[in-house]
Parts: structure tokens; sequence; C-alpha cells
DNA sequence: TATTGTTATACTCTATAACTATA
DNA sequence: TATAGTTATAGAGTATAACAATA
């Protein structure tokens, strides 16, 4: 499970590597683009990321014109997230690139048999984890 | 995928948490204990660990009396690695943890859905990865 | 008083280069 | 000259505490 998560890491980095999205920041540019306005704290929550460690993150984004952020207006605290266009584009053409090369990684598999894995590997954890 | 293995990895430090046990040092202590008498550096490529990065690892698992290192008699460069009595019994206790741990995870899978899921898992990967 | 984001800081992991002693 | 182990060091990634602005 381990190897193969590091052999799926690399993937990654080799799909999306030349776009200069880290697995980081994609997983930050998704939560944004599925919950545009969502707070930086909430999304640092989904994906386990401090708050400390979530603004350089953010700061990243937000240089490279990927991520909007504008002060809440509910509550001057908190910066609400969107993606930019740009960031649209990007997050669409990792998810491509992504979904490419894990069909290669699981070209040993048919069809069914990914469906299968994928079922089984969804029902680890669902109860205890 | 990379959620489970995060989940195995949080797992497996619950597990084996209060033998003082991380994942390199059980990895190394497995290896080694499979092939007594290897060379230091060798098992840092099975582990895929820096040569560099090795010699505190080595050096705490020797000062907590669970390594034993000489100097090899054939090449008075290379240290030949050991597991001690007590580096036996910890690997021991710590395989018996992490299989009843494994055990509860998987716990949500019949007995022929984990062998189908472990099947499907060994062959991905194979051959390009 | 609690919370959002920020800064500073420290600790771990990992990666690289230069060194020693053997070969 | 090449290799095994070592040292020093630098860079990520991650964790905590203290602070300002706002609630």
């Amino acid at each position: 499970m381990r190897r193969l998560s590091t052999l799926f890491a690399t993937d990654f980095a080799s799909a999306v590597g030349d776009l200069g999205l880290r697995q980081v920041l994609f997983g930050i540019l998704s939560i944004v683009g599925g919950n545009p306005g969502i707070n930086q704290g909430e999304v640092g929550k989904a994906l386990g990321i401090q708050r400390a460690n979530m603004v350089s993150l953010v700061n990243e984004l937000v240089d490279r014109e990927l991520l909007d952020r504008r002060v809440a207006a509910e509550d001057r605290r908190a910066f609400e997230l969107r993606l930019t266009a740009a960031g649209e584009r990007c997050v669409d053409e990792a998810i491509g690139r992504i979904r490419q090369h894990e069909d290669k990684l699981l070209s040993d598999l048919s069809p069914p048999e990914r469906a299968k894995l994928i079922q089984l590997l969804s029902r680890i954890g669902a109860s205890g984890g």
C-alpha cells in the first residue's frame, strides 16, 4: 500500500510536474474549485493542513494568479478563496493528465478489475478508520 | 490510494508506537532480520534510504541494543548488521501487532475479498511502474 | 473570550557534497 | 580509482506558540 502510494505520488509529479503543481497545491485548487468562496482555514481542515502552513501555500497560488483571495464580507477576519480563470484551466489540465497517467498505471487491470479494486479500496476504513 | 496509505501509516504508528518504532526503523529491522549479516548500505538500497541518512538510524537501533553492528571480516570498510535477541523479539512483537491492526482495518472485507484486493494491488505497477 | 490569518520558530525527513578508511 | 560509512549542511514538510484584527 505504501509502495503503491509512493508510485502514485511519483506518477502525479511526472504528470503535472511541468505545470509546477505539487500534490498539496493541486489539492487546494481542487477543493476551492468545488467550493467557491470557501475560507482558507476550511480548505486547510479538509486537507489536514495547519492554518500556519496554509499561508505560504495560498500566497504561492495567489502570486501565480491561480487563486483569487478576498476579505469575506460577512466575516472580515476570513478570506474567501475562488479559482481564477487561469486556475480553472490549470485544474482541468491537471485532472486530464492525472487521468491519463492513472490509466497507464492501471493498464495491467481490465476495466471490471479496476472497478472492483476501487470498490474494495473505498470500503476500507469506511467504518473504523 | 494516498488517503488509505496515510490511514495505514497512522495505524502503524498506533500499533507499534509504544514500542518506539517508526516505520523506517521497523523496515530496517525486518530487512536485517531476513538477511543476517547484510551491509548497512544494502539495507538502505532496499528501503530507498540514502547512505548518509542510514547512519543515525542505525546508530539509534544499535544504541537501543536492537541491532548488532560489526566490521565485516571480508571488507573492513563495511558493517555487518544482525538482530540482537531483543531486536528479534521487537520485530516479532511488532509484526503481531501490525497484523492485528490490519485485520481490524480490513474488517469490512471478507477473506476472499481481501485476497482479491491484495492480488489486484500486487499487479499494479508490476510492468510499467 | 474565541476565531482567522499571520509570523516566528523548531523538529523531522530527505538530499548533496566533501571527508576517511579501506579496497 | 572506486566504494562503505561518516559528517555537515541545506531544503522541504510539518508542528506549536504568540500576536493582530475581528467577532
